[in-house]
RNA sequence: GCUCGAGUGGCGGAAUUGGUAGACGCGCUGGAUUCAAAAUCCAGUUUCUUCGGAAGUGUGGGUUCGAUUCCCACCUCGAGUACCA
C-alpha cells in the first residue's frame, strides 16, 4: 500500500503555511475588477479547555469546501478564523486555580490551533482575531461608545448622533421627539437649556441606544453575575445550571427594542432556514392588539348635589354669550393646539368641545381634563368663571386655566402642568394590552401582576393584609419554581373595582403571578370565556363567566379560537364574527378615547453589564454620578490585574479589587490606557462591570475584512465596501436568539451611523447539525457484578454504566484489562463474559460529552486514517444540517475510497508503485463518467449536499476503475474536483501530474453536456403505476412509436392477459404507464 | 401547550418540478487471494414467496394514469419556546 497519508498531509500543510497559499488578496483596484469577492465564515469558537471533538469541525469542513471551491471558480475568497476568547469558563477556572484567564485562554487557543491545523483548513490566519486581545476589544469599546452617543429617531427610523438630538432639544424641546423607553416629560427649549447637566444627562439616557437603568435582571448567585434571557435555559443558567432569580440592579442596557421591527422585517431578505427565522420571530414576539384603559372606580369623585350645578337663571345670558366668544380659537389657543393634537401628549384632546352647558377650549374626555385659555372679555371674568369651574369640577373634571401670555412666552411650563394633570389621572387608570378586544363584553375581572405599581395604591384596607402576603410569597418564589409549577392557580383580590369602559359596570381587580410585569402593561382584562388562563382563574376563585360566543357553552371550558363564531351578550358587537367585531370595537374604543391600536414586542432591551472579570471593560467613568465616556484617544482601556477573580466584600464586581486601576501609585502615573495624558482625571471612578460575551462576537466579521491600518479604524471603508457582508455563514443553531440577533442589531446600528454599508450581515446561513456520540455501557446486576450484553435475560433489570468508548472495539467488545486500569475500583468486580470469553457492551447514541466518555478526538482520527478521510467522512455522514451519530467503524468506507482513488493514478510494477497517468485519449465512457461527476459535484456543492457529493466521487472512482481509465484528460480534472474535499491527496497527485503551483486556484473543470448525452433510455413499463419490467428504447422515438413497441412486447401481453388497456401514459424519456 | 422539523432496510442515509424506492457507504453472508491475518478483489444482502411473482417509505384516508414527494386527520421522535394576554 502506497497511499501514505500522514506524510502527504504533513507535507502539504507545511507547504501551505510556508507559501501563504490561502492569504486573501487585498481589495485593490485590480482585484476589484478581475475577481469577485466571496466571504465564507465560520462562527468562531470559544477555546474551551476540553479541545475539539469530531463534532466541532463539521461546519468548518463544509465552509472549507465552499471556500476552496470558490477559489477554483475564480473568486477572491475571504475565509478567516479566530477566537471568541472572553468568557465564563476561563474565569471560573481562574477562581478555582488562581491562574490568570489570559494564560488559560492562550493555552487553549494554542491547543485549538494545533488541532485545526491537522485537518487542513484553508483559513487565512493572518486575519485572525481574538476578542480578548486589547487591539481587538478597543474597537468593541469604541462601538459601545458610538452606541452610547446615539439615539433612535422613530421618524427617520434610524440611529442618529446624540449631538443632533441635543440640537433639537436646544431649539424646540422634546415635543416632537418620541422617546423609546418610559414616557419622558415634555419640555420646551427654554426648559432644556435651564436644566442642570445632571438632569440633561438623565433625560438623554432615555434616548441613548445604551443606557444605565435600574432593571429587573436575571441574577445568578451561583455565578455571581446577571444573565441575559438567552443565557438561561429552563430557569437555570446555561453555563453551570445554577438557579436564577429576579433582582433589581443598575445595569447597562442595549436598546435592541428600538430595532425590533427592522430585525423582524430583515428576516424576509435573508437566506436562512425557516426554523431559525421562526425562532427569531418568536423571540421578537410581535403581537398586534389594543391597549385599553380601565378607570379605577374608588378614586372617582361623585357629583355632590344637583342644586350646585344649576346656573343662576339671572345670569343665563352671560353664559350664552361666553360660549359664543369661546368658539373662535385665539392665537394662544392655536399654539397650544399644535402640542395637543394627534395625541402628542399621549392622550386624545378635542378642541372646542361641549361639556354640559359649556363649550370648553380643549377637552380630554377620557381623563376628564379641561384646558381653558382666558379671554380678554368681561363676561369671562368674576363669578362666571368661579361658577363654571365649580360645576365642571363637580362633574369630575380637572380644569386647567392659563393666560394667553403664558402660552406665548414659553409653552414648556404649561405643557408640564397639563402633563402633570394627565399623570395624576393616569394613576387611577389601569391600562391593559389585549389581542382580543372583541371579547371585551366577556370581561368579568381584571388581573394585575403582583409587581404592578398600582397594586398597593388601589388595594382596600380590608384586603391589604392578604395582598401583601401574596406579593411577598410570589417574590420569594424563584423563576424555576414558577416555571415548574404552571398548574396551580394563585392570586389575591385587591378589593378595588375598575369601571368597564363600555358597560360602565364595576369590574373586580385581582392580582396573580400568571400575569407578567415585564410583558405588555403588566395587567390584563380577564375574559374567562375566551382565555384558558382566565378561565382557570375564574373557576378557582368563583368569578362568574359570561358566555359571549354564539352556541358555545364556556362555563366549563374556554373558547379561544378566532373564527367565524358570532358574538352574543356583547351589545353592539352581537352577531359579528371575530374580524368584524375587532374592527368595530377598536373603532368604538378609539372614539371614546380609551384605547389605541398598539403593537407589542416580547423582545426586551438587552442587559449589557456582567459582574465578571474576563470581559471587555466599559470605556466609562463616573463624574458626580454621571456616566461619561473616556476619550477615544485613550482606547483601549485595558483590563487591570487583580489578585482574585471574585466579587469584593462590598459586593462590587472583581474589577473593584483593582485598587490602583490605571493609576500606578508607585510611579505616580496613569497606566492601562493609550495616551494617558488625555484621560480627564484618574481619580474619577471607572465602571466596574464588564461587557457580556456577545459584545465581541457582534462585530468580529467586520474586523476580518480589514488587513491593514488596524489601529485607526475597526475596518477600512475600502474593505467594507469591497466585502460588504458575509456571503455564507456556518455555525450552530444554539446562537439563534443570542449572537445572531445581537450581531444583526449591531450591524444595523453601524449601518445607520454610516460606518458600514449593509443592513443584514449574514446573507446565507447554515446550521450544522450536531454529531452525536456512541456511548458504551456495561451492565450491573447485583453488587459488583457485571454482565456481558448477550447474557442478559429478557426482562432482567440491569443498571447501565458508561464506559470509555476508546476501550471498546468496533465489535462492541470491552478490553477488560485496560478497563480495570482506567477504573481501579472495578479491579475486584466480577465480569460475566460470553461463552467465547468476550465481554460485550451495549451502545446508545447520546450527545458527545466528556462525562459520557464518548468523545472522539479528531487528532486520533487524523493519525489513524488521515485528515482527508476525516473530512470526507464527516461530510459523508449525512446532510450537513442534521444531527447524526458518529461511528468510527463507518470511516473505513471513505478510507478505502481514498486508497482506491490513489490507485487510479498508480500501478504496481514488481512490488513497486509507479505513477501511471498517460496522455492517451480518454474513452468515451470515461469522459462521460467524468462529466457526469462534474455536473453532480457542482450542483451538490452549490446546494450544500456534501454527503451526496462524496457518494458521487465514490461512484465515479468505481466506474473509472472498472474502465481502467489512465488518461490525464480525465484524471487531471478529477483531482481539481476532489481538491475542496480532500485537499492533501489532491495536491500530491497534482504535483505528480507535473504542476509546480498549488492546486488551490486551478480553474474548475467545465462541464460539457454533449459528453454525457444518452441515446437510449431504459424505460420502466408500469401497469397501474407498478413497474413490471423495463425496456431499453432509443430516446428519439415518438410517443406513438414507443406505444407501438411496448404494446407489441410479450411481457405487456402477459400482463394484460387479453384485456384492452384503458389508457396508456407515455412521458418520453421518463416512463410508460399502462392503465388496465 | 404553542412553533418548527423529521419518521424510508440491521445501521448512516439516496431518490431535480409527482415518474424505475432503497443510490453510496457501514454491517452481514458466501467466494477468490493468503500458511494465516491484514489489505484487496468478486457475488449477494427490504420483506414475503408456491420462485411465476407479490407487498412495501410511521398509521388511516384523499387527489392522480402514477405519491417517499401534494392535501386532510392521527401517532411517534427531535429542536426551540414557554403562563406573552
Amino acid at each position: 500500500m502506497s497511499y501514505h497519508f500522514s506524510e502527504i498531509e504533513a507535507k502539504w500543510q507545511k507547504y501551505w503555511k510556508e507559501n501563504h497559499t490561502f492569504k486573501t488578496k487585498n481589495p485593490d483596484a485590480s482585484t476589484q475588477e478581475s475577481t469577485p469577492p466571496f466571504y465564507v465564515l465560520d462562527m468562531f469558537p470559544y477555546p474551551s479547555g476540553a479541545g475539539l471533538h469530531v463534532g466541532h469541525p463539521l461546519g468548518y469542513i463544509a465552509s472549507d469546501i465552499i471556500a476552496r471551491y470558490k477559489r477554483h471558480k475564480g473568486f477572491n475568497v475571504l475565509h478567516p478564523m479566530g477566537y471568541d476568547s472572553f468568557g465564563l469558563p476561563a474565569e471560573q477556572y481562574a477562581i478555582q486555580t488562581g491562574q490568570h484567564p489570559a494564560v488559560t485562554t492562550l493555552n487553549n487557543i494554542n491547543r485549538y490551533r494545533e488541532q485545526l491545523d491537522k485537518i487542513g483548513f484553508s483559513f487565512d490566519w493572518s486575519r485572525e482575531v481574538r476578542t480578548s486581545d486589547p487591539s481587538y476589544y478597543r474597537w468593541t469599546q469604541w462601538i459601545f461608545m458610538q452606541i452610547f452617543n446615539s439615539w433612535y429617531d422613530r421618524q427617520q427610523d434610524k440611529a442618529r448622533p446624540i449631538g443632533e438630538l441635543i440640537a433639537i432639544f436646544e431649539k424646540e424641546g422634546n415635543i416632537a421627539v418620541e422617546a423609546c423607553s418610559d414616557p419622558v416629560s415634555i419640555f420646551s427649549a427654554q426648559e432644556w437649556n435651564s436644566f442642570s447637566e445632571k438632569v440633561q444627562q438623565e433625560v438623554l439616557s432615555k434616548y441613548r441606544l445604551t443606557f444605565l437603568a435600574e432593571t429587573e435582571v436575571n441574577w445568578c448567585p451561583g455565578l455571581g453575575t446577571v444573565l441575559a434571557n438567552d443565557e438561561i435555559i429552563n430557569g437555570v443558567s446555561e453555563r453551570g445550571g445554577f438557579p436564577v432569580e429576579r433582582k433589581k440592579m443598575k445595569q447597562w442596557n442595549m436598546r435592541i427594542t428600538a430595532y425590533a421591527e427592522r430585525l423582524l422585517k430583515g428576516l424576509e431578505t435573508i437566506d436562512w432556514t425557516e426554523s431559525l427565522k421562526e425562532s427569531q420571530r418568536n423571540w421578537i414576539g410581535k403581537s398586534e392588539g389594543t391597549s385599553i384603559e380601565f378607570k379605577v372606580n374608588s378614586t372617582q369623585k361623585q357629583a355632590s348635589t344637583h342644586q350646585d350645578l344649576q346656573i343662576n337663571p339671572e345670569n343665563a345670558h352671560l353664559f350664552q354669550r361666553a360660549n359664543q366668544i369661546a368658539q373662535k380659537p385665539t392665537e394662544a389657543e392655536s399654539i397650544l393646539w399644535k402640542y395637543l393634537k394627534d395625541k402628542r401628549l399621549g392622550q386624545l384632546f378635542k378642541q372646542k368641545a361641549v361639556v354640559g352647558d359649556f363649550i370648553v377650549d380643549f377637552l380630554c374626555s377620557n381623563h376628564k381634563i379641561i384646558i381653558d385659555i382666558d379671554k380678554d372679555t368681561v363676561v369671562q371674568k368674576g363669578e362666571y368663571l368661579k361658577k363654571r369651574t365649580q360645576i365642571l369640577e363637580a362633574l369630575g373634571y380637572t380644569v386647567l386655566r392659563f393666560k394667553p401670555e403664558e402660552l406665548l412666552q414659553d409653552i414648556g411650563p404649561v405643557l408640564s402642568i397639563v402633563q402633570q394633570a394627565l399623570r395624576e389621572r393616569e394613576k387611577s387608570v389601569i391600562r391593559v394590552f389585549t389581542t382580543r378586544p372583541d371579547t371585551i363584553y366577556g370581561v368579568t375581572f381584571m388581573v394585575l401582576a403582583p409587581e404592578h405599581e398600582l397594586v398597593l395604591k388601589i388595594t382596600t384596607p380590608a384586603q391589604k393584609k392578604e395582598v401583601e402576603r401574596y406579593i411577598k410569597e410570589t417574590a420569594k418564589r424563584s423563576e424555576l419554581d414558577r416555571m415548574a409549577d404552571t398548574k396551580s392557580v394563585t392570586g389575591a383580590f385587591t378589593g378595588a373595582y375598575a369601571e368597564h369602559p363600555l358597560t360602565k359596570n364595576p369590574i373586580p381587580i385581582w392580582i396573580s403571578d400568571y400575569v407578567l410585569a415585564s410583558y405588555g402593561t403588566g395587567a390584563v382584562m380577564a375574559v374567562p370565556a375566551g382565555d384558558e388562563r382566565d378561565h382557570r382563574f375564574a373557576k378557582h376563585f368563583d368569578i362568574p363567566i359570561v358566555d359571549i360566543f354564539e352556541d358555545i357553552d364556556t362555563q366549563e371550558k374556554a373558547f379561544s379560537e378566532k373564527g367565524d363564531v358570532k358574538l352574543v351578550h356583547s351589545d353592539f358587537l352581537n352577531g359579528l364574527p371575530y374580524k368584524q367585531a375587532l374592527e368595530a370595537v377598536n373603532r368604538k374604543l378609539q372614539e371614546e378615547g380609551v384605547a389605541e391600536v398598539k403593537i407589542n414586542y416580547r423582545l426586551r432591551d438587552a442587559v449589557f453589564s456582567r459582574q465578571r472579570y474576563w470581559g471587555e471593560p466599559f470605556p466609562v467613568y463616573y463624574k458626580n454620578g454621571i456616566a461619561k465616556l473616556i476619550p477615544e484617544d485613550c482606547l483601549p482601556l485595558e483590563l487591570p490585574e487583580v489578585e482574585k477573580y471574585l466579587p469584593t466584600k462590598e459586593g462590587n464586581p472583581p474589577l473593584g479589587r483593582a485598587h490602583s486601576w490605571h493609576w500606578d501609585e508607585k510611579n505616580n502615573k496613569v497606566v492601562g490606557v493609550k495616551n494617558p495624558e488625555k484621560l480627564p482625571d484618574h481619580t474619577y471612578p471607572l465602571e466596574l462591570n464588564t461587557m457580556p460575551g456577545w459584545a465581541g462576537s457582534s462585530w468580529y466579521f467586520y474586523r476580518y475584512m480589514e488587513d491593514q491600518k488596524r489601529d485607526t479604524v475597526f475596518a477600512s471603508k475600502q474593505a467594507l465596501t469591497y466585502w460588504k457582508k458575509v456571503d455564507l455563514y456556518i455555525g450552530g443553531s444554539e446562537h439563534a436568539t443570542g449572537h445572531l440577533l445581537y450581531a444583526r442589531f449591531w450591524a444595523k446600528f453601524l449601518k445607520d451611523r454610516g460606518y458600514t454599508t449593509v443592513e443584514e450581515p449574514f446573507q446565507k446561513l447554515i446550521n450544522q447539525g450536531m454529531i452525536l456520540g456512541e456511548s458504551a455501557f456495561i451492565h450491573r446486576i447485583g453488587k459488583n457484578k457485571y454482565i456481558s450484553l448477550n447474557r442478559i435475560k429478557k426482562g432482567e433489570e440491569t443498571q447501565p454504566i458508561h464506559v470509555d468508548v476508546s476501550l471498546v472495539n468496533t465489535s462492541n467488545e470491552l478490553d477488560l484489562e485496560k478497563f480495570k486500569v482506567w477504573r481501579p475500583e472495578f479491579k475486584k468486580a466480577k465480569f460475566l463474559t460470553e461463552d467465547n470469553g468476550k465481554f460485550i457492551v451495549s451502545r446508545e447514541v447520546e450527545k458527545m460529552s466528556k462525562s459520557k466518555y464518548n468523545v472522539i478526538n479528531p487528532d486520533d482520527i487524523c493519525k489513524e486514517y488521515g485528515a482527508d478521510a476525516l473530512r470526507l467522512y464527516e461530510m459523508f455522514l449525512g446532510p450537513i444540517d442534521q444531527a447524526k451519530p458518529w461511528s468510527t467503524a463507518g470511516l473505513s468506507g471513505v478510507y478505502s475510497f481514498l486508497k482506491k482513488f490513489w490507485r487510479l493514478y498508480h500501478i504496481d510494477k514488481n512490488e513497486e508503485e509507479v505513477f501511471a497517468v498517460t496522455h492517451t485519449k480518454a474513452a468515451a465512457d470515461s469522459l462521460k463518467t467524468l462529466h457526469q461527476t462534474i455536473k453532480k459535484i457542482t450542483e451538490d456543492i452549490e446546494h450544500f449536499n456534501f454527503n451526496t457529493a462524496v457518494s458521487a466521487f465514490m461512484i465515479c472512482v468505481n466506474e473509472l476503475t472498472h474502465q481502467a481509465c489512465r488518461s490525464r484528460e480525465v484524471l487531471e480534472p478529477l483531482v481539481i474536483l476532489i481538491a475542496p474535499f480532500a485537499p492533501h491527496i489532491a495536491e500530491e497527485l497534482w504535483e505528480k501530474l507535473g504542476h509546480r503551483q498549488s492546486i488551490a486556484t486551478a480553474p474548475y473543470p467545465v462541464y460539457e453536456e454533449k459528453l454525457i448525452q444518452e441515446t437510449t433510455k431504459t424505460y420502466p413499463i408500469s401497469f397501474n403505476g407498478k413497474k413490471r419490467f423495463t425496456l431499453e428504447l432509443p430516446l428519439e422515438l415518438s410517443k406513438q412509436e414507443i406505444e407501438h413497441l411496448v404494446m407489441e412486447h410479450p411481457r405487456t401481453q402477459e400482463q394484460l392477459n387479453g384485456r384492452a388497456p384503458k389508457r396508456i401514459i407515455i412521458v418520453p424519456g421518463k416512463i410508460v404507464n399502462i392503465v388496465g
